[in-house]
DNA sequence: TTCACCTGTAAGACGTTTCTTACAGGTGAA
DNA sequence: TTCACCTGTAAGAAACGTCTTACAGGTGAA
């Protein structure tokens, strides 16, 4: 399982992936069984570039994985599945949390660049 | 303690209220002890209208509460503190949330009014 | 009165997120 | 070839979140 805790910059990416009532949706619904893309969207009730940019953002996030695999007649499906992250969110994990957070740190200077 | 489980759209907003490097310190901060207002957005390096914003989100959402008080030389005093809230984030509370979501069903049309 | 604190809120700039529409490419089957 | 699927991405509108500056009010003490 994904039992370790997160650093405070990779809370806030989980914690802003899930802050979304479609995302909640998609994540609830690949909770009961991997898909792949367009068929989510159909059922989901959402169109399919709209359903790609949430997916990308569960995926940057550790939330879901995809993998792009070739049905038995050839074509290229996209299937998405659910990690089994979880999280605990209390005060106490919060400030644990933070004391790995590099960004907004008015002392510091806010968001240190990733190395190019 | 605050040990019930959420709806969908209370954990939404839970969510986007800790989804953020400033208010996750502001949660840590106070989880070290209650503070008013100024003190703490000197403490943190920000702004007093600034901070006044992030905390009115984060009590919005139930995790921290603040009260009016007088100080002892008679000054206005807003003391905030936090609730001992806590989360169990996995894809299935995720999906038992989103049982009582309201918001964002394609199928049923999106955000239905708040009772005026 | 003036100063040093405390509180609140409004206006505007700015960047990010969310969503639609439109395009470009692939496959197998009719 | 045309159709019905699958994939991806780019451009632009609209809404939202973040942040600064500026204002308005309160208190007690010098």
């Amino acid at each position: 399982m994904t039992g370790v805790a997160p650093t405070g910059d990779e809370l806030v990416v989980m914690l802003a992936a899930l802050a979304n009532p479609l995302r909640l949706r998609i994540v609830a619904r690949l909770a009961g069984g991997r898909d792949y893309v367009s068929r989510l969207a159909r059922d989901i009730g959402i169109s399919r570039p709209l359903l790609h940019m949430h997916l990308q953002r569960l995926e940057a996030a550790g939330l879901v994985v995809g993998s792009l695999e070739l049905s038995e007649d050839g074509k290229a499906m996209k299937y998405y599945e659910v990690t089994d992250f979880h999280l605990r969110l209390t005060a106490s994990t919060v400030a644990e949390a933070v004391r790995t957070l590099t960004r907004s740190d008015p002392e510091k200077g806010p968001a240190p660049k990733e190395q190019p």
